[in-house]
DNA sequence: CATCGCCGTGTAATCGATTACAGCGAGGTT
DNA sequence: AACCTCGCTGTAATCGATTACACGGCGATG
């Protein structure tokens, strides 16, 4: 009765190897029923599981990982933890590697830091893969890495991608406004040379065309995805002489500027002034009036980010980019070319 | 020239026995060297770490976790990833983390998940410590791990808690409304039973008292921190015969839910009720009126709960209860008494 | 000049799992 | 009856670092 078979209210873990005598059986014999079950006798593999279950036995992780090279855990880089946008993608992503035993390590890092170097040598070491968010690729120390670029895609790189169709979205909203009567449209652009500003403003010049509306050069507006941007934004519109009745935002967030500082100078929205966003971000509802946007499924972005990682590590090839499916969002701060505008 | 020296070339990293090696030293003596230098003589000293450099060697980190059963990373529990009030927490936790050669591992976990016992094991292994920022303790399972609390408290336990001092910051609300010239004073609370929601109602009272008005249980109205019990405090407020011209609404979000819904039903804010929120999430800036709210220094009480987690990882003992300092930001959505509401 | 102590270093056990290889017994074939 | 195969299990090497212990050498001490 008092043998020295471990016990579950132990403080210390139990080992393999106490399973493997509690069992009678070696260590390896464990190591494969937990490994692959259908390689031992049925009887073993009964006593053994029992075993398990009756020292409640969880492998070492760091032995494991020495042993297998594999660490079960997964790096996600973004760029910004503050911003909004991510968090919601970043639950999809966590919720997917947790149901596949896998841990999620955030590293939360400018695009520019010289982090990225450092990290590369992290990442070879202590994750299985890596997501990144930030559009930009680790250093060369995290070559062989199986990596899935998320949202921003990266030019040129061999590995999957996920993003959403930009530019589509882009031309939607346009034909949003365009049916609602406008005719001058202007686009607020968000920082230059970004993978999704130079998508977003193809896909609004692409919709004008669509709608047999003229593209002026006058009516693109810059923009940095900030709040600030879309503030001034508004001082521009109000500037102009022959001022749009509508105004493509290219984020949310700016979007919600521009409306703020439009409603400071007396302007109605959309009574005079139509402005729709994109990304769908949680105050977009909450915004007065509600935004009109692009919702992008965050979620399974990042599902889907982590998924095709799991795939990648367990050998299959998932295609080299997916593209998710956005919904126009129509609430209440686009409408019909109002009155005073017309 | 073409000894079997490994170099910072090739594609498998650097072992301890190649920089042994190199250094004509055991391994033994290098460890020593990345350990505690003094105790190697500075001729060696120099050799090795010389030997390190030039084959840019990382010590493997699951080998040192096996051995040493430090595994450098930390697990953070948080109860919605989502709820942008977590962001710049988990920044802040991030980069102290990581000046201090820590990996941050993140559970998104509602309190009520039964993925609570399963993440003790979890943290038993392959974690140093915790910190927990959702008002639950880990299973017994992770009796051992040093954890920290953070934000919500719990009572009862041993380890350090980090938190800002909800009862004052409320009191101190209460006391700017008052000094508005407002003597009806509503109060918007949070989920019962909350420890945050316990403490800002107790403020509140307390605020009402240090400002002579007497408690009146009729203006203290139900919410959850959800922008919809916002919405319907909106209606209690309008259906109400003496209505309060002043609302202190235990949430940003609730504040912003309310706001909305009265400017829809034609109220002035703060022309005809005033309003003040809780915690400065990034949008109270934002809204119309940009909302007068408590400040909480979330990036440091991130900072400061890796702080005390490192302390404590460290052997040291930091205090058992910290409270970080708040700040009232006025803003345009409370004012002074105004004339339709006297 | 013998002894002691200390400093610096190396040897080897150890952490806990995985897995190549070998061994062994039962059943099938000729 | 001798031999082969196949299925199951055990032995032991291995992953890469840390560290207790031992040992050699040297200056200090009596």
């Amino acid at each position: 009765m008092d043998e020295s078979a471990p016990t579950t209210q132990s403080g210390v873990p139990a080992r393999i190897t106490d399973v493997a005598r509690l069992a009678g059986v070696s260590t390896a014999t464990v190591s494969r029923v937990l490994a692959k079950p259908d390689q031992v006798a049925p009887r073993t593999r009964a006593r053994v599981q029992e075993a398990v279950a009756r020292l409640g036995y969880v492998p070492n992780p760091a032995a494991r990982t020495l042993r297998s090279q594999k660490t079960r855990m997964v790096l996600v880089v973004v760029p910004d933890l503050e911003n909004v946008f991510f968090s919601r993608i970043l639950r999809g992503i966590e919720e997917t590697l947790a149901a596949a035993g896998h841990g999620m390590i955030i590293a939360d890092l400018d695009p520019a830091s010289p982090r990225m170097e450092e990290l590369a040598a992290f990442a070879r070491r202590q994750v299985d893969g890596v997501i990144l968010l930030n559009g930009r690729r680790l250093g060369t120390e995290a070559e062989g890495v199986p990596t899935i670029a998320l949202c921003e895609t990266i030019p040129g790189v061999s590995f999957p991608q996920i993003a959403v169709d930009n530019r589509a979205s882009a031309r939607r909203v346009v034909a949003h406004l365009a049916s609602l009567g406008h005719r001058r449209i202007a686009y607020l652009a968000g920082p230059e040379g970004n993978v999704l500003e130079v998508e977003r403003a193809a896909g609004y010049r692409e919709g004008l065309a669509a709608a047999g509306l003229a593209f002026d050069p006058a009516l693109v507006w810059p923009g940095d995805y900030t709040l600030a941007s879309g503030v001034a934004a508004a001082g521009r519109l109000l500037a102009d002489g022959a001022r749009p009745t509508a105004v493509f935002a290219s984020s949310d967030v700016m979007a919600i500027g521009l409306v703020g500082a439009l409603q400071e100078a007396g302007l109605d929205v959309p009574g005079d002034v139509s402005v729709a966003g994109f990304d769908d971000i949680e105050f977009a509802a909450m915004s007065r009036p509600a935004l009109t946007t692009i919702r992008q499924p965050r979620r399974d972005l990042g599902r889907a980010a982590a998924e095709a990682l799991l795939a990648r590590l367990a050998g299959r090839t998932p295609p080299a980019l997916s593209l998710l499916e956005t919904e126009l969002v129509v609430r209440a701060s686009t409408g019909p070319v109002g009155p005073r505008a017309r």
